[in-house]
RNA sequence: GUGGGCGUAGCUCAGUUGGUUAGAGCGCUAGGUUGUGGUCCUAGAGGUCGCGGGUUCGAUCCCCGUCGCUCACCCCA
């Protein structure tokens, strides 16, 4: 008697991207690499994992990220790892560690790993594709950066797209408007909604960004942060809105934007998707962060950037219903033998080496059977060897994707087999 | 962390007010057409009805538990 075997599946908010679903991934990546190519990024490849400090003092001890949301293990020498609960942190601490020459401009497409329950468009890991620059405050890289994302998502064909723009100054002047607005609370908190009027301290911040009605209707007679930014700080947002509007991007400054990680100063932006519903509207994000490196042991670095999750940049892109597909992945040739011989083994080698997407079938089946295959295989046309064509040193050549299929094949010499498919396959 | 919903074939789902061998469509395999796919016809394979316990003469169905999935809130991508 044996133990029923058990079986396995993807951990739980994880999910299995299949063909024909990860050809869409392949084209969202190589579009992005190729804006990425053109805005002047090289791609960064850092791991996966990182000391928790990385994480702790990047994002933020008090973020709901850091507090309950990452993966932290020990590994066997007792160091302390988290996986990846985004991709700005590990990307600084590359900086820090390499210091290359600035500006240093980094794409990167990553999984990232956070522990929260699962729903539609939210997963325990789910996958970002984003750039940061590093070493320089220039307005005009701020720009740059929402520019990439803005005329990316354009290229991907999505229509309904905002961006949402805020300034949260720096350290100095968002700490004095932080300690107004705190007193602000203060003297209403008996209006704030029911969570806000117990926690509004532990984050003052947060109540901007809190969705019910009262904390709405009392932070909307409250005091704004681009209100009480100091010179520099509003000149700096000034001349990142003036370069958007001079781009023709259209923003939409939202004094009530508060992102979620504690590294952000200065430029703060989110994308939302309007084809979307509640929290999945949010489709990307970013901003400046000019004392993260400091916070990681580095010497002070401006940087600015932003993070673009794949899974709802397809959802909104379905909600759109934008069905065309962003790479090609169609076979073009499928070639059946029916003689059990080398042929197939032969012919294949030569079609793949001339560039053509080939594929066959196996197991020496039926002529009938091999053409149901080559059929579902999606490829364009079928190469039949029998025994005829094996003695005769020919190939037949059907096109699988003609209406009339009664005349839609012939008979060519070996020889002639690459220059005939690319004759017709160019048709 | 909180609160709903759902687990029957590979997929989408019927079904039994508790009763013998549990169904359909699609998909898959083979044949009709012994060298030809996409239409059509025929046959076949495939299920511990999530798992465990309880009630019962009898449970896929009722009850309890458990696991899994899913949706929403919170927060985020």
């Amino acid at each position: 008697m044996s133990e029923p075997v058990t079986t396995f599946q993807a951990p739980f908010g994880t999910h299995d991207v299949l063909g024909p679903q990860s050809a869409q991934w392949e084209g969202l990546v190589a579009i992005f690499a190729d804006f990425a190519y053109r805005y002047g990024f090289s791609l960064a490849l850092t791991p996966l994992f990182e000391e928790v400090g990385v994480f702790h003092r990047g994002i933020g001890e008090n973020s709901e990220v850091a507090k309950k949301e990452m993966y932290v293990f020990t590994d066997r020498g007792d160091r302390v790892y988290a996986l990846r609960p985004e991709g700005t942190a590990p990307i600084v601490r590359a900086y820090i560690q390499h210091q290359p020459t600035t500006p240093w401009k980094a794409w990167y497409v990553t999984p990232a790993f956070r522990y929260e329950r699962p729903q539609a468009g939210r997963y325990r890991q789910h996958h970002q594709l984003g750039v940061e620059v590093l070493g320089t405050d220039d307005p005009a890289v701020d720009v740059e950066v929402i520019a990439l994302a803005w005329r990316f998502y354009a290229a991907l064909g999505m229509t309904r797209v905002r961006l949402l723009l805020n300034s949260m100054g720096h350290d100095e002047c968002r700490g004095a408007y932080v300690s107004v607005l705190r007193d602000f609370l203060e003297a209403n908190v008996d209006q704030l909604c029911d969570e806000h009027r117990l926690v509004w301290g532990e984050n003052t911040l947060r109540v901007l960004d809190c969705k019910k009605e009262p904390c709405i209707a009392v932070t909307s007679r409250g005091p704004m942060l681009p209100d009480h930014l100091c010179d520099d700080c509003r000149e700096h947002f000034e001349r990142v809105v003036a370069g958007l509007a001079t781009l023709g991007i259209e923003a939409v400054l939202d004094p009530r934007l508060v992102r979620g990680f504690d590294y952000y100063t200065r430029t703060t932006f989110e994308f939302v998707s309007d084809a979307l519903e509640g929290s999945q509207k949010s489709i990307g994000g970013g901003g400046r962060y000019d004392k993260l490196a400091e916070q990681l042991g580095g010497k002070p670095t401006s940087g600015v950037g932003f993070g673009s999750g794949i899974e709802r940049l397809l959802l909104a892109r379905e909600a759109e219903d934008l069905d065309s597909a962003l790479i090609n992945r169609t076979l073009d040739l499928f070639v059946v033998d029916t003689t059990g011989l080398d042929d197939a083994t032969v012919l294949v080698d030569r079609l793949r080496s001339a560039g053509f997407a080939t594929s066959r079938s196996y197991d020496g089946r039926s002529m009938k059977s091999q053409m149901k295959v080559a059929d579902r295989s999606g490829a364009r046309l079928a190469l039949l060897i029998g025994p005829m064509e094996h003695g005769a040193g020919q190939v037949t050549i059907r096109d699988l994707r003609s209406e009339n299929f009664e005349q839609a094949q012939q008979t060519v010499a070996l020889g002639d087999v690459v220059a005939a498919v690319s004759n017709l396959l160019t048709n």
